[in-house]
RNA sequence: GGCGGUGUAGCUCAGAUGGUUAGAGCAUACGGCUCAUAUCCGUAAUGUCCGGGGUUCAAGUCCCUGCACCGCCA
């Protein structure tokens, strides 16, 4: 891996008390058409999800459930793999916060701090919500409850380790202001220094009163306080220890095992190329993490702290989501509104689930999983524009072909235009995670090939090529005309073809699997297996024949 | 309570630095085509750009104010 861009994304780490919804789905599903995109454009991708299993929470889950905290997460842990199978996610590494490497990460990290100064040993009194893992003070709280959740907190008084954060106040601040893609969308961004300016306490980073988590070094009673540990994946997944050069064995066996390795390996087999962690801060200085508005203060504040005190450089970008409502209502058990994702896929298929999810609502925003608007967009964008695109060509291509893409000395500017400008001005926008602009500019490509057919009619043509073969005497004139009215055909339906591919090409991070079957249906490899964008000249050559089957790539829905 | 944001067609939303008849998609109406998943393409209609005041030759676009909703913090 001798070069050039290096890629790393990162969505959170999810807390396994529950079980997978859409919200998991959607920042995983976010993280994956960026890690698909760059793949394509020939980064160097790293794209690292994963599940946090350590805390209070889990231990008291687990003792509730009569079984041990490991069964506990096992069992969980793995409904987050394989929803992330169903939804075609191409990770690199599924961390788990249990995996050797990061326990020893997380240690090291710890035991550096501590030596620095920047973690030292107090007294801690206030108040804990347990459900939030988060702490509370006096004034915070709602009628004694927490203000989060409204449930009860509890009272603590302990030892515990304190992360200076004061000291780099400032510097965070100045961080924040001088990097305008630090924190998106920008109207977080103010929320996040405002926050900083009001002052930050130093922050209680462990506890006593659990056993469920990675202690710290030398003094074991203390556990190391949730989130600290989860954030420290970030550096794990990128080969801090290697980097380093303290890794006290070598995982890489252990990841394989954890990370379902073996059926990712096709991606970019970094565990293996990044061994010795030469590579950690090639990806880590080019890290964009993907979160949910909920959790930005641990990213933008606590986490950015982290890094200072270890010298490490901070992410590019921090990008918070917002929620999915159901038909305008909170998601919650209580309403029964909770879309299980799986059930999901398997009524409608991932690749509709992951269109709607980026196309529906601007990246950034909350949005509302309606239903009916799911049907619309599935019919008239999937079925009708894009699905019925396909359709129509490649019957055109057969009746009028024998199924032969044609050449021709010239595309249609018109469209070949519209592909080239279309592929550059993506970049930008998926470098600003536009992702529903991006399906939008992509729809209307094919709105732009469908209007281009109906313009330039092919049936008319074949039709009228049909007509003066019809006549008996092969007069020079005629075959002249005939030839230009091939020559016209074989334009029309080439142009066409390669936009089709184009289009397979763009819609490819949103949705590969449809983007395999259009590649399928065009008799061409997917774009998966490919490391780099081939252009369609060196695959459409002489002869070049379409497959035999018809394919209907999205079935229309009963309204 | 402090700080910030939003309010544009029936619905969902675009509309840097103020400048010709305010845009898109969906929905509606009408027309065209037949290669196609009763699909595709075209045309049309609808807006006191939240209310009020101000700056300017000129304001959804800037300023003040009122109302409504939302976010972060407390």
């Amino acid at each position: 891996m001798a070069n050039k861009n290096f890629f790393y994304v990162t969505t959170p780490i999810y807390y396994v008390n529950d079980l997978p919804h859409i919200g998991h789905a959607y920042s995983t599903i976010s993280a994956d058409i960026l890690a698909r995109y760059k793949r394509l454009s020939g980064y160097n991708v790293l794209f690292v999800t994963g599940t946090d299993e350590h805390g209070l929470k889990i231990e008291k889950e687990a003792l509730s459930r009569k079984i041990t905290t490991d069964e506990l997460v096992d069992s969980v842990h793995i409904k987050f793999k394989e929803l992330f199978r169903r939804l075609s996610i191409s990770y690199d590494r599924f961390i788990r916060t249990t995996d050797k490497d990061h326990e020893e990460t997380v240690k090291t990290v710890f035991s550096k701090l501590l030596e620095k100064g920047d973690i030292y040993l107090s007294h801690y009194e206030d108040w804990y919500c347990i459900p939030c893992e988060t702490f509370l003070t006096e004034k915070a709280l709602v009628d004694g409850n927490c203000p989060e959740c409204g449930r009860p907190v509890e009272k603590l008084k302990e030892e515990s380790y304190f992360f200076c954060l004061k000291k780099y106040e400032k510097r965070l601040i100045n961080h924040i202001e001088n990097n305008p893609d630090f924190i998106k969308p920008s109207f977080r961004r103010n929320e996040v220094t405002g926050f900083i300016r009001e002052g930050l306490n130093d922050l209680s980073i462990s506890r006593t009163s659990l056993k469920w988590g990675i202690p710290v070094p030398g003094n074991e009673k203390h556990i190391i306080y949730v989130w600290f540990d989860a954030l420290v994946n970030y550096i794990t997944g990128a080969g801090y220890l290697k980097y380093t050069g303290e890794a006290k064995e070598d995982f890489t066996y252990a990841l394989l095992l954890s990370s379902g390795m073996k059926e990712y390996s096709k991606y970019s087999g970094y565990i293996f190329e990044n061994k010795t962690g030469k590579d950690f801060l090639n990806y880590f200085s080019n890290v964009r993490h993907i979160i949910g508005k909920d959790i930005l203060k641990f990213h933008a504040v606590y986490w950015p702290i982290m890094l200072f005190a270890l010298d490490l450089p901070l992410p590019k970008t921090i990008f918070a989501h917002g929620w999915w409502l159901m038909d305008g209502k909170k998601m919650s058990k209580s309403f029964g509104n909770v879309v299980d994702p799986v059930e999901f896929i398997d009524a409608y298929g991932a690749d509709p689930l992951r269109f709607f999810l980026m196309r529906e609502v601007t990246f950034g925003l909350d949005g509302d999983f309606a239903m009916k608007n799911f049907i619309s967009r599935y019919n008239a964008e999937l079925a009708n524009d894009l699905g019925n695109l396909l359709s129509r060509l490649l019957t055109m291509i057969k009746k009028y072909k024998n199924g032969f893409v044609p050449l021709c000395a010239q595309l249609d500017r018109r469209l070949s235009d519209y592909w080239v400008n279309l592929k550059t001005s993506l970049e930008e926008r998926y470098d600003n995670f536009e992702f529903s602009r991006i399906l939008e500019d992509i729809f209307q490509f094919i709105n732009r090939v469908n209007k281009y057919i109906n313009d330039s009619a092919p049936w008319k043509i074949d039709l009228g090529i049909k007509e003066k073969k019809g006549n008996k005497q092969p007069e020079p004139e005629l075959i002249k005309e005939i030839q230009g009215k091939e020559y016209f055909l074989n334009t029309v339906l080439r142009t066409s073809i390669i936009s089709l591919y184009y289009i397979s090409y763009f819609i490819y991070p949103f949705m590969p699997e449809t983007s395999g079957r259009i590649n399928a249906a065009l008799n061409i490899e997917s774009f998966s297996s490919n490391k780099r964008f081939i252009e369609p000249d060196n695959i459409f050559t002489d002869g070049f024949k379409i497959a035999d089957e018809q394919i209907t790539l999205f079935p229309r829905l009963k309204v």
